[in-house]
DNA sequence: ATAGCTAATGAAACCGTATTCTTTAAAGCA
DNA sequence: TGCTTTAAAGAATACGGTTTCATTAGCTAT
């Protein structure tokens, strides 16, 4: 086991070679006070002679701080979390703070696991981007560890901490209420997790602009689908979609990756839009310019996001106590070219069974 | 400081509340040998009751090991290796080893600062994609932990680890080939930093193929460019394609994320492919058939790739003391539709300057 | 000259765990 | 019965740092 590999220079070594005490070492190293110019040049050339590291594990261990802060993101393949991670990733690195990255892919387990990996790795904070079904142990480690919360809430009141949310509700309330004005009336949909707050407010939003135009959408409305914010689920809403007799004349996907998905699934089943179907979504998509097919949709300035998350943290580092803060970022409407009016004809139509595999959809 | 936080439960405090020593419940915590079961309820249950919660930092400092590998790649805003990470964590997660993920952006001062930080935290193992500008201190480095490379290749003859690659040389041959079959000649090169060996190497393949068309591609070979493999460097080429007395008639890109920057400016610009520039590029892009323009590209099984991956480095995790190994993968065209035959008119064309603002580009 | 102070250093304790070394008690055996 | 063996548990040490405490020497003030 382990051959090949020689073994660290600890300090005790430099102390030695410098002729000094290992505390002696540690201030020169620490640059703490009262150490002689000579004494010092001894130790770092000692150090550098052997080529000393610090072991920050041992560090850590003493001074019982990693300054690592966990980030746990629902989905490391949507573009968006990187793009937040590297702002926030930004902020906290000016302060000597490192990210640690984990994604839970929306999976209650693997968030327990992380949750607990980063606990045991005497992380100094956390950024959560919960799946919402861990909240008691979440309350629990809220005990020792400040967080911030993004997107998705967590209800218990004994929750310290911030959150740094989109306006959801606000978000899908201006998508919807611009289809309803085209004429649009039949609108699919696309749901994410019941028990996410984020998922809740978005729909929330949906359900006003429909209550206006007198639609009423509860749990007997037709055209809707639970995703789970993952491409395949908006594949699968689509194909549901499909399978229903009488057929909406525009989809509203509540995240970008299942409108992804949905695109993926329109361009499977040869589905236009917008002729066949008028399609938007909450979210941006990445590169969004290049695609074909272009939902509108709402976009947020989420490198804001990330510097606010990384401010807020650190503060939190400092000092827990203080109130918790919420902030949210508004809406901006880009508009696609996805979405037009809705035809009468367009309600019975059927759509083709899939013209590719679904290899790599 | 700090307040608001409540003290972490240790073994310590476990072992007074089940009334038995600190190395009686760290056996049972570990199950190590000769425990009764009596005494392994009790300190389960205190274990339960206290809330305890394993320091791994206190465990690391002392086996010596924290079961965690670095990652280093060079921009994790490609999807590419956002992939690739995951399919490496699938495979050493099963072995109970984690993955730290660090983005070099492709500097030599953030890779050495992460390279660092990394050894600082006693990683058991690196994956490296590397810059190509701190060989020394990785050579170092190497000297206590194993590594596999991945993608770029370091010259040392004292490097020991393995690497994981595509077959740089076969890709861009093969692109390069086609774009020759269907007549192109001038053809434009949007190169990798030179001092990087995939660079290098996709580079040679392309003028492999050109040379069995008598062309010699060197420095006075007017179409190139070399960018540094992210997307404005793409997108900068392709400006400076515009610039150029007399033009090309077909781009190739040396990787995915020039290719979208390149994209991008063909739409900024009005530049349309095929009919004004044919493209292809080495690796695929995200999500491609979405893409209204889609570049034919080479692309890789990276599943396979970061399994691969995931393996070496849990092989060598356990013994360094095996030789260097090298694996590559063949690469596998996928047909775009932005190929088609050069024109004469095409080479005196001037483009338009910019219609869109270069605002997200 | 002596008490008191400060700069500079070393010795030792400690962080939380794993593990080796001891000790104890019970069991096995002639 | 007395000795050896073995299961079970505790005590002590070590991991590599930081930090407190102690010590020394040199200096100032009275």
């Amino acid at each position: 086991m382990k051959k090949n590999i020689s073994k660290r220079i600890t300090m005790r070594e430099v102390a030695k070679e410098a002729k000094v005490s290992v505390a002696t070492v540690s201030r020169v190293l620490n640059k703490s006070e009262y150490v002689s110019s000579d004494i010092t040049k001894r130790v770092l050339q000692a150090s550098k002679k052997l080529g000393y590291f610090p072991n920050s594990i041992a560090r850590s261990l003493k001074i019982n701080s990693t300054h690592t802060i966990g980030f746990l993101v629902s989905d490391i393949s949507n573009p968006y979390y990187i793009t937040i991670a590297r702002a926030v990733e930004e902020v906290v690195k000016n302060h000597n703070y490192n990210l640690i990255l984990c994604s839970t892919e929306n999976k209650k387990d693997r968030e327990l696991s992380y949750l607990e990996l980063l606990f045991s790795k005497n992380i100094d904070a956390l950024i959560l981007n919960t799946t919402g079904k861990n909240d008691d142990f979440i309350v629990n480690m809220n005990k020792t560890i400040p967080m911030v919360l993004i997107n998705r809430r967590i209800k218990s009141p004994d929750f310290i901490g911030d959150v740094v949310d989109t306006d959801n509700t606000k978000g899908t309330y201006i998508l919807t209420k611009q289809l309803l004005e085209l004429g649009h009336r039949d609108i699919f949909v696309i749901n994410g997790p019941r028990n996410l707050s984020n998922a809740q407010q978005r729909m929330l939003g949906f359900k006003q602009a429909m209550l206006e135009y007198s639609i009423t959408v509860d749990g007997d409305y037709p055209f809707q689908y639970e995703g789970d914010f993952t491409l395949d689920s908006g594949y699968d809403a689509i194909m549901h979609l499909c399978s229903l007799p009488q057929k909406p004349t525009a989809v509203i996907s509540l995240n970008n990756m299942m409108a992804i998905g949905a695109l993926k699934c329109f361009k499977a089943l040869n589905i236009n839009a917008p002729e066949d179907l008028s399609i938007v979504s909450y979210d941006s998509i990445d590169n969004m310019e290049l695609i074909a097919v272009r939902p509108t949709v709402v976009s947020f300035d989420i490198n804001k996001f990330g510097t606010r998350i990384g401010e807020y943290i650190l503060e939190r580092v400092k000092d827990n106590n203080i109130p918790n803060r919420e902030f949210v970022l508004e809406p901006k409407v880009i508009q696609g070219n996805a979405v037009g009016f809705p035809t009468d004809n367009m309600k019975n139509r059927d759509f083709n069974t899939p013209v590719l595999n679904m290899v790599g959809k």
